[in-house]
This record gives structure tokens, sequence and C-alpha cells, in this order.
DNA sequence: CGCGCTATTGGCCAGACGATCAATAGGCTA
DNA sequence: TAGCCTATTGATCGTCTGGCCAATAGCGCG
């Protein structure tokens, strides 16, 4: 036992180029979503990951860069993580409302808050969040069109509905740092309402659909 | 003109404290709106209004109760500067719709992004947030009653109706800084068309109400 | 007119940040 | 097993931040 994981770690391990920089990318999605987009700094993600910051710098020469892909690769983990492609749309879109309403979304939500207000200062953040933006849309829209086709869903024009579904997430999501909770019940089911109204369902329909 | 208003001024100005103290916050407030509440420093405010940065820990030692309170100051100017007391409440809640919606509030929009999303990590700005949040819902709330006295508005529950048509704002605002213009129209009347569903009114019975 | 109170300054500190570069050592290959 | 390539380190720099404190000078009062 004179050598084992010792506290003081100070072995210096050498991995592929390719390796590290999936493994630096991965530490940086966690802070981002952890921490923050802010906290995305080289020593932070170096001591994640047991090397010094040099090397974070070495793979990636500008700091910005990480920080943007560490916010696609975050929003990425998570379209792909939670989207069921089976079941019927009714059901797919009431499970996907559920989630985005749910407590467990809050650090995503908290990771598009932070995106949305820092591309104010990186506008290369801010195209990353359009593009990614576009893919919730083609997402969420590919749910809705299979509802309106099979007469689940009454509405004259998919997209419409599709982006107030989305932005009343955003709504949703902008309370994610509140203290406490909100004034009233109306804040918790906003999504799902604004979905049943968006997609001319009865009120309930949705929460209903949640077996 | 041996003296005058040089570039390089280096002449030293003695305020009264309380003038003093109300010049710097308005300083902090500007750059707020103007820049971010990150951009509220030690240096840049007093840069701006002409004195040495020490000068400004001075007044505020704690350099975070500059920027809850620069927040603060913004939020309640912009409520007290566009909300008129008068008129019927479709007129005035067709106004505050229209006015949310409107390019001229991206300055209110990205400030509030920026309070939500720093209030992560500043508890004493969640909890200013909060607080001007309840301010604005007892505004709105007013309207809503008004209306819903008068028989304009049909809804159950005002308190609901205020709480969608506000975070419909935030979900609106959320989309401040993004690059190009938004995927479909459905987003820019999302305010509109969301408090005419809250409230009970035809679709497009509040843009009818902009003479 | 001159004195004293205090608003204001200048200087300085420690800490965190991104970035650069020569020196080092890990591990594959011959 | 010896040696080379390069992944990795250590050290250092310049800049920014908030915060602290003694020294200075503006302005009102006597």
């Amino acid at each position: 036992m004179s050598d084992m994981v010792s506290s003081l770690e100070a072995r210096r391990v050498r991995k592929q180029p390719d390796e590290r920089r999936a493994e630096i990318l991965a530490a940086a999605a966690d802070i981002a979503l952890a921490e923050g987009l802010e906290c995305i700094t080289l020593r932070a993600v170096a001591e994640r990951i047991g090397v010094r910051p040099g090397l974070i710098t070495h793979y990636y020469p500008s700091a910005e860069d990480l920080v943007i892909a560490a916010f696609v690769r975050a929003a990425e983990s998570e379209r792909d993580g939670a989207n069921p492609v089976e079941g019927a749309p009714l059901a797919r879109v009431a499970a996907f409302v559920r989630d985005m309403e749910a407590p467990s979304s809050d650090p995503i939500s908290k990771l598009w808050l932070n995106a949305r207000h820092l591309s104010r200062f990186i506008p290369a953040l801010a195209e990353a969040v359009h593009e990614q933006e576009k893919l919730n849309v083609a997402s969420l829209l590919a749910m809705i069109e299979g509802g309106v086709a099979d007469g689940t869903f009454r509405c004259e024009d998919p997209l419409a509905a599709c982006v107030r579904i989305l932005v009343a997430i955003d709504g949703h999501g902008a309370y994610v740092n509140d203290i406490g909770g909100f004034i009233h019940e109306a804040y918790g089911c906003f999504v799902s309402d604004t979905a049943e109204w968006a997609l001319g369902l009865a009120p309930g329909a949705l929460a209903a659909a949640r077996d």
C-alpha cells in the first residue's frame, strides 16, 4: 500500500488526444449543468479531471470555445436523453410537458437561462443557442404534426403551436432561480395549460394523458 | 480658456453624501440597463461619474449591494415610467402588452433576464427579484380586476390570468439576446395571444384595442 | 478670513482569470 | 530494452476584480 490512490495524486497520465478532448468536454458540460457556464474556467475543468490548467488551453486555445462546446453538448445530451420516439402523439407531448414542468428539469432550465443571458456578451454562443433552438423546434414540431395528422390535436398552424409551447417553457424556466414557491398554482402548470390551448385540447387533457 | 473642461479633468468636487449616493446609484442603474449587471464594477461606476473607485466602496462597502440596488432602481423606474393609471382596463392592458412586445422594451427585458440568471449566484438579488415580481403582479392584477369587474374580461381567477401573462412576458423576453428574428410570427405576438387567452378575450381583441 | 470636519483621493493588496512557452516525462515502437 | 515523439507540466505574465487605509483637499462654519 505504498502507492495507492493517495490524496496527493501527482502521477502524470498520458492519454490519446481524442480521448483527452472528450474528457475535457465532458467535464466542462458537467460544470455547465451543475454550476453554470461562468464556472467553466481553465482551473475548474483541470482540477475536475486531475490535470493542470495549461492542458485545457492546449486542447481549447480559446476558453470561450470550450464554454460554447459545453453548452452544445449539455443541450444535446438532454434532448437525446428524454425524448421517447414511441407512443401516441398525445402521450408523447404529455410526457414532454410533464418533464419540462418537473423539478428534475431544473438543471437544464438553469442552463438555458444561463446561455440566453450569456449570449448577450458572447455572439458565438448566441449562434449556438439559436442552433439548439432550431433542433428543439424540429423535435417538438414532429410530435405535434403527428397529432394533427391523426386528429388528436386541432390547430391550424402546427409551427405556431410549437413556438408557443417552447416560449412557454422558457417563461416557466425563467423562474428556476427564484426563492420560495410561486404565488399561484397557475405558474406550476403554465406549460401544460399553454400546450392545451395551443393544441386545441380541452383543459386538463394533457394532465389526464399521464396515466 | 486656460482651465476649461479639459479632457484631463482632475478637479476634485465635493458633494453632500445623499447627493453622491444618489448619483452613484443612478450611474449603476444606467450601466445595468445599458451594459448588464455584471458590468457594474467599482471602476466602471466611478469613471462614469468622474470620481475614483475608492469613493464607490465608501458609499457601498459591498459592491454586491450596489448591484442589487441598481436592479431595484431600474425595475422601479421602468414600472413607474410606463403605467398609465387612466383609461379603460382593455385599453390599459392592450397598451401594457404592446409595450412589452415592442423593441423599446428590450433593455428592460435584458435586465430581467440578467437578474433572473444572476439570482442563481446572489441570493440577496433573488430576494430583490422576488420583491419586484410581487410589485409587478400587484400592478397588473389591479388592471385585470378592473376589467373583470366591468365585464370586459371573462376569467374565473384574475390572479391566475395575471400570472400567465407575466410568465408569457418572461418567455418572450428570454429571446431578447437571440440573433436574427424568430422562426415564426407566433413569437412576436405571444404575449398578446396569451393575454387574450388568459382573459377570455376573442383572438385579436387586444390588437384591435390599439387605435 | 482661517480653521476644522469629512468627502475624496492615491496607493496598495490578495485573488482569480486567460494565455504563453520552455522543460519534462509517459508510453509506443523499433 | 533503448530511444524518440509528444502529451503534459510548471512557471510566469498581464489584466481584471473587490477591498482596505492613510493622506489630502474641498467647503461650510465660526
